[in-house]
DNA sequence: AATTCGGGGAA
DNA sequence: TTCCCAGAATT
């Protein structure tokens, strides 16, 4: 019963391998990482390119392999410059996972990346998509890779309204795509497949279908349900959090302190700041409470930033001080430090470089 | 199974 | 605004 409907999307399926491959091979993009695709090259790609357009990781690939270029330089550098080289990309706890894996890999593989689904999959930031991109692309084991795009072109193709958020559909398009591998060229399927869904099978009814090597084959095409594939569930809404930012100032310095070692933006830099939006009025007594010499007060211009699940309605205060206090629970950093060694969230920019 | 992790580009 | 991005870990 079952089996006959999965034989049936099987042998669809099957014939999109060779129109597919070579439409790839005509059309790839020329990627960075797809110079030298070596282990620690596609891994770090990998990891950068988790939730994370193309575009975005572009400026930070090469950097990040020039300066470390090993993946034992990976593991030993001191945690600061590992987010310094991550600031701005997001997600992480993808950076520190990283370099736990690249000490993992130091100690149970001597410093070279496992070439096995299942050794890949045993190491932290990677699940079952990674493993299956650097299986596939760096060490040409034939298995598939399923991220959102491939969600995409498959369901779209089968015309399947499976819920592509659920575990069971990924799993599903996994299988099928395990049953139609060209086992020598799984890297290059894989590839093509995320390819195919970035530049053509687009998400929200953008589908160039006219431009794709699959629309003979294509259900939705046929019944023109592209716009309707793939289903997916509506995410929950966000939240919005008031805060009031402090740019703390003496002389060419800023107060700074560092955040928890978990949850948001975990060990990263920021402005001192409380809940909530409060008045002038309100802040030059909570600043007279901590025994600060305040000099001038001004308002600064208020800010937005959007995270996946929390909205940060900032407003700020730019507070310049007469003297440092002999203690302070802040680091105060300098505008050249600022820049140069410390990392600091996105969010925070808009009051710490404000002048 | 649901929530938590960033940030930016496109419509 | 909303959606989505070469997702994974935690709860």
């Amino acid at each position: 019963m079952q089996t006959t409907n999965n034989t049936k999307q099987i042998n669809m399926l099957s014939e999109i391998v060779t129109p597919l491959l070579r439409w790839y091979h005509s059309q790839a993009r020329i990627l960075p990482w797809r110079e030298n695709p070596q282990p620690y090259y596609v891994w770090i790609s990998e990891i950068m390119l988790q939730q994370t357009r193309v575009e975005a990781v572009k400026p930070y690939f090469d950097r990040f392999i020039t300066a470390l270029p090993t993946v034992q330089a990976l593991a030993e550098v001191p945690e600061g410059d590992l987010l310094k080289l991550w600031e701005g990309l997001g997600y992480y706890n993808r950076a520190r996972n990283l370099q736990k894996a690249a000490q993992q890999v130091m100690q149970e593989h001597t410093g070279n990346l496992p070439a096995s689904y299942d050794a890949l999959l045993a190491l932290p930031g990677i699940g079952r998509y990674t493993a299956g991109a650097i299986a596939s692309i760096a060490y040409h084991i034939g298995v598939p890779a399923v991220d959102g795009n491939v969600l995409r072109v498959i369901t779209r193709l089968i015309a399947s309204r499976e819920d592509i958020m659920k575990e069971k559909t990924r799993k599903m398009i996994e299988a099928y795509l395990q049953e139609i591998m060209p086992t020598d060229k799984a890297g290059d399927f894989n590839q093509a497949l995320m390819e195919l869904g970035a530049m053509v099978c687009l998400p929200k009814g953008a589908a160039k279908c006219p431009l794709c090597p699959l629309k003979q084959l294509c259900l939705s095409h046929a019944e023109d349900y592209t716009t309707e594939i793939p289903v997916k569930t509506p995410k929950k809404a966000r939240r919005p959090e008031n805060l009031t930012m402090f740019r703390l100032q003496y002389q060419d310095k800023i107060a700074f302190q560092q955040r928890p070692n978990k949850g948001l933006l975990a060990n990263m830099w920021e402005l001192p700041h409380i809940d909530g939006h409060l008045s002038i009025e309100e802040i030059k007594n909570h600043i007279a409470n901590l025994g600060l010499p305040i000099q001038s007060i001004q308002a600064l211009p208020p800010a937005k930033h959007i995270f996946t699940h929390i909205e940060w309605h900032m407003i700020g205060y730019a507070i310049t001080l007469r003297a440092l206090p002999a203690h302070s629970p802040w680091h105060w950093i300098s505008h050249s430090d600022r820049v140069e060694s410390f990392a600091i969230p996105t969010a925070f920019k808009a009051y710490v470089f404000e002048e």
